[in-house]
Order: C-alpha cells, then structure tokens, then sequence
DNA sequence: GCAACGAGTGTCAGTGACTGACGACTGTGA
DNA sequence: TCACAGTCGTCAGTCACTGACACTCGTTGC
C-alpha cells in the first residue's frame, strides 16, 4: 500500500484503483479467513472505502472475485472468427484455445491464487459456472456468425469448452507439458471417443 | 389468501406433505410475480407455515425450486453401471439417457412450468447449473467405476451430458420426433463434429 | 477567478435472506 | 404414564444488498 501521512481520506482518486484495491483486498480476506468469514464490510475496509462503494463497484460479493472474463471472451470470439473460412466448427474452437494460451498464462498466477478458495465455496463455484456457461453462449455466437446451424453451433461451443476445461485441469496437474500439448491431447481424447459412437 | 376456517394451526400434520406445499407454493407465486418479487416469507405463507420453517426444508430460497435431481442422478448411474462390460464410455452414457427418457416425460409438466421461470432469472440458472455440474460429477464416478481413466472420464461425462441438454433443447423445440429420436440425432452430430478433428 | 457539472464517495435508513436458541406440541413406544 | 424424537412457532440477530441525499473534487466554459 501507498498508505501514507496525514489523514483518513488521503487515498481515494480514481475510480479504476480503487476497483482493484477492492479486488486484492476480497481475494486476500478470502484466502486468509474464507469467503464465508468475510463481509463485504471487511472488504471495503481493507481496500479503504465504504461498503456502499464495494456495491457500487461490483454487484455481488462473488462477482468482485471474477475479472477479466470479458478479455478471455473477446480473444476467443475473434480467434474463431479469424480462423479461414471452411474449417469445421470444432477445429476452430481448437484453434482459438491456442491463440488463448498466452493470456492464460498470464493470468496464471492471480488464476492459481483462486483456485483453493473456489475449491472451497460453493457459492464461488456457481458464480464460476455461470461465467463459463457465458462464455459458452459467446462462442455459440462466434460460430453461429461463421454459418454453422443453431443446434450444432450450441454442441460445438459447449463440448470444446468441455475439453478446454479438461486440458486445463490435466495442465495444472502436469506442468511438464505445456499448455499446447494438453489442447491438443484433450481434443485427440475427444475425437477417439466419439468415434466410439455407432 | 386462501387463510380459511377455525383457527392458525389446524393444517401441518406431516413433514414431507409441507415440503410438497413449499414447493408448490414457491412454483406459484415464481411464475406470479417472478423470483425477484416474492420472499420466503410469502412462499411460507401460502403453504400455511413460517418463514423459519421453510428454511428448516430447504436450505435456499433457489433450493426449493430444485428437486428429484436425486432420482434422476441414481437412475443414471445406476444405468451406467448396468451398461454391459467393454462398452466404450460415450455409448454407455448414451446408453443409460435413454433409459432415462421415461422419467423426464414423466416430470415433463413440472419441468414446462419451471422452465420461463428459470430463464427469467439469473439466480435459478446459476443453481441449474450446480445441479447439472452435480449430476456431471456423479457420471464421471459412475464411469471411473467403469474403469474409466480419470482424465478421459470426466471429459467424457461432461460431453456426454452437454450432448444430452442438447437433446433436451431440440425436442422442447420440436416434439414432433420423441426424446429418444433426438438423443440419437444429437449423438450422431457429436461423432460427426469430433470426426472432423485432426 | 468563478459558476456549472459530472464522477466518485460517505452516510443513513430500510428490506429481505438466512441462522441460532429456546420452548411448545404431537405421536410413539416402554 | 413417562420419556423421547420430530416438527413447528417465536424471537433476536447478522449480513447482503438497495435507494435517496449530500458532499468533495477535478474539469470545462465564461
């Protein structure tokens, strides 16, 4: 903290700083006592302000926990729709995991930081569903606009997030290969065992 | 209100036949006033009892909206585990959601008036969500017990699942062809799509 | 300089979800 | 008749979240 000299209501200038104080403080509060054990009160506390401007910033007290979605949904949507022209829904979506491997990586130390605490509250984890699933609808979207027909794009998007989430899981267990390696063995896992329909 | 003869407390005799008003109850005034708009304290009132006693029942004001997820899930692992020996895990999932068919016909009416409902409301998404992440989990156990890799068997329950919701979407929007139709069609469209990987 | 203005914040009051503690009632079996 | 367990009502309390209002500060136009 820059926490300084003379009084109280020293530190407060911009809206964007403030957001982010807010965000370190929740993921601190959250690690040190767990989400059920802090207050939105603690939180604004830490961070310096009210627990009125907590609200003003962040909807939920679980929301204050899930930034940057919004950058990972834009980088997927225009990677599939840079992909060329007459490549397969699935294929495409594979392609996009790869061109989101950088931000992923960089987002891996706040990403590991989370993950007990989300481990460890259910009410996090339903909040982190519902990111994904609106994650899910954004790449129905991206495929829908590239021609594929509503049912199909639908399946697609979520089954490629499915491996996504799986090729991430199998990465943090596995930091020997890279992120790329396991895209591209969950997506392989997947081909084999749908070829196992009919 | 429907408040009628003698006296305050001549209606609760049994537990679950309370837990059946709940549910109803809550279902009514949802779908009257929407999810938002109505309090525990009304649900509990139109069912005849207290507010502290509703939260004896259900631990939510979402949980009340959510049942027979428990019949569901058993009826699914238990037809996985009946799938015969060798079968591969996408066929055996495929194989135990048409066992499952007679059962989600039968809670189709519930199931319709829950449905605008859900979809008006963010809050009762992101616990159906969590149910369908519950049943997720207990599939993926069902084909570990299989014998299942781990790795391949949550990414093949998850897969298997999404496949059957897509099923679900498809015959709410068409019931001209039975859910058993759908499943295969959307079954078949999975192995198309991962056949165009690689 | 100064007034108007908008963004960000603090304060206060209020609603509603949820919990813990306690006491009352009712049916059951010894 | 006497425990005993299950279900409920009552009461008090915490906390998430919201609306209304006033204030402060930096910016803009004059």
């Amino acid at each position: 903290m820059t926490d300084d000299c003379d009084s109280v209501r020293a530190v407060p200038r911009n809206g964007d700083e403030v957001r982010l104080r807010l965000q370190e403080a929740a993921l601190e509060l959250y690690l040190e006592r767990g989400y059920d054990k802090t207050t939105a009160a603690d939180i604004a506390a830490r961070a310096g302000v009210t627990e009125r401007t907590f609200f003003r910033h962040f909807t939920d007290k679980r929301e204050v926990f899930f930034d940057g979605e919004a950058e990972l949904r834009d980088l997927l949507t225009g990677a599939v729709a840079a992909v060329p022209a007459g490549t397969r829904p699935l294929p495409a979506l594979r392609a996009a995991f790869h061109q989101a491997v950088p931000l992923i990586e960089r987002h891996l130390p706040v990403t590991e930081r989370r993950a007990p605490v989300i481990a460890a509250t259910p009410a996090l984890q339903e909040r982190s569903l519902a990111k994904t699933a609106g994650l899910v609808a954004a790449l129905t979207d991206a495929l829908r606009a590239r021609g594929v027909a509503e049912p199909l794009a639908a399946l697609c998007a979520q089954v490629g997030m499915d491996t996504y989430s799986a090729a991430i899981r199998r990465w943090a267990a596995d930091r020997g290969d890279d992120l790329h390696t396991h895209l591209d063995r969950a997506f392989n896992d997947l081909r084999l065992a749908a070829n196992a329909l009919k």
